[in-house]
Order: structure tokens, then C-alpha cells, then sequence
DNA sequence: TTAAATGCAAAAAATTTGCAGACGT
DNA sequence: ACGTCTGCAAATTTTTTGCATTTAA
């Protein structure tokens, strides 16, 4: 789907600034609001802060865009995307997607507290193949 | 291990200001900075704003106290011990501890990827047990 | 006694808001 | 044409810093 219709979709028009910080954040992957106006001065310079701020916001409430909150990390932005488990690298830095089904926890959980799971958000601290053999 | 003993462990002088904050964070279990201002302006009314800020940020480092990122949530603060899951109920925001073994995804990653799995933090969204009676 | 810690006030950084004009549909 | 969206500047909120004084060890 294109970024014109997941905006439409969602009832948001799909304005030159939004496409913009969808193409940076489809480019990263993952960015942070520093990367983000980074990138986006260069492109389009007179895009402002605070329509970046309002428009990340309003498409994190919107579910298009997904705030990801790590330890030690500036908060990252994504598009939002299948479940899927963060790996932080700890020595560069490096954040990799690791597609995995988590629903035995999930059900486990679910079994001994008697709560309901909605949905899940995971991440691991890593030390990535990369720098294990660069050692 | 007494918060002084805690403290002193980790070469930080046990002030009242440190021991405040973390009765609160004892009392609490989970807190966000606002809470924790809130709380100790009762206790403690003259304990100082950067003060809060230089502890915490002093006690993360050192690894007395742990910074917890949750999705949609502030930042909460709470003293370190095992590793947990966190339960994030979506109705009430109640926050639950839950003790997992979550060393079978570790090794699954380290097998599919190649890295090296250090430390996991893990938080699944619920409606929890009480908000679901409550209906 | 002495290095570390605190409080205060001020600075810096991050985020939000109001509003007039521009723009997507 | 209409209501939404934007840029700008200003306001607000959050976090950090410098420094004189106090305090734990």
C-alpha cells in the first residue's frame, strides 16, 4: 500500500510533509525524532519542528506510525509493521527485526495471572554477529 | 540489603535525599518522575527537583535503579532486581510484575542470528484480571 | 577534614500551542 | 469552497548546569 493511501485510510491527508516523514522513516527503518529532522532538513528544509512533532504524534495515535521505547535509547519512530522482536545491538548500536512468535509466553502468561494479552512489544540486548567476529 | 547498605555498595554516600527516593520507589514499585516529585514534596518538601534528576540518573548508571520504557507510557522508575515481564494493563494502566523464563526465545534468536543475547526486557499489554470481571 | 552531594537560580533543551495563511480534496 | 494542515514565533514544560554551602564518612 502506498503511503498516499495508508494515509487516506486513515482519514489524514496526505500533505507533501507527511509523505516526506513516512519516505525517511520507510528509508531508516527505524529513526529518531533527531534523526528524523536530520534527514528532513536536507529534503525539505522548511518543514517545520513542530509539524514533525504534531504529524509523528498524530500518526502514532492513528496506529500508521510506531513509537519504540528502549532502554538506554532515544525513543525511535517505524512504520508500523507485523510483530516483531527488536535487536539492540550493545557494542555499534545496531537495531535488527527478528520476526518470532511469542504467543507461548504470551498464553503462559495468560494461564497463571488470568489477565488477557493484547499485544507485545520485546526486545533484546545483543552483542550482534558483527561485532562478535570483529573482535 | 538495606538501602543504605545498597547505597554504600556502590560507592554512593547514603544522603536522606537518595534513601527518600528510594523508600518511594520501595513504596511504589513502579514511578514515574512526576509521581515521584509528587510524593516526596509531602515527605521531604525541600528536597530539590535536580536533585531527583542527578539521583536517578546517578542510581540508573550504577545500576541500583532501573529506567523502565513502556509504549505509550512515561518512563517509570523502580529499584533493580530480577528480571520480569511487565504486565501493562489498557484499562486501568495498572502495572504487574510477572517472573518468566524467557531464556528459550534468547537461545532461539542466538540460533536464528548468529548474535549473542545479553539481557532482555519484555512487556506485553493486558487487560488485566480485575478489568475483566469488571465487565 | 575533604571529596561528594545539595539547593537554588538560571540556562538549555524539548515539546506544545495559537493563529493567520496555504493547501488537499 | 471548506475544513484541515502548515509555518512561524512564542509559551510551556522538561532537563541540565554552575556555584556557594552543607554533609556523610
Amino acid at each position: 500500500m502506498s503511503h498516499i493511501e495508508l494515509l487516506k485510510n486513515h482519514e489524514l491527508k496526505a500533505t507533501p510533509q507527511r509523505l516526506c516523514i513516512l519516505d525517511t522513516l520507510q528509508d531508516c527503518g527505524h529513526a529518531t525524532l533527531e534523526d528524523i529532522q536530520k534527514i528532513i532538513r536536507d529534503k525539505h528544509p522548511t518543514l517545520s519542528l513542530s509539524t514533525i512533532y504534531r504529524n509523528l504524534s498524530d500518526m502514532v495515535q492513528k496506529d500508521i506510525v510506531s513509537e519504540v521505547k528502549l532502554a538506554n535509547r532515544k525513543d525511535h519512530f517505524e512504520i508500523s509493521k507485523a510483530k516483531h522482536v527488536h535487536l539492540v545491538c550493545q557494542k555499534c548500536g545496531k537495531i535488527e527485526d527478528f520476526l518470532i512468535e511469542t504467543s507461548d509466553l504470551a498464553k503462559e502468561i495468560e494461564r497463571a495471572t488470568g489477565d488477557k494479552v493484547l499485544d507485545d512489544t520485546l526486545s533484546f540486548d545483543v552483542i550482534c554477529k558483527d561485532c562478535l567476529s570483529a573482535k
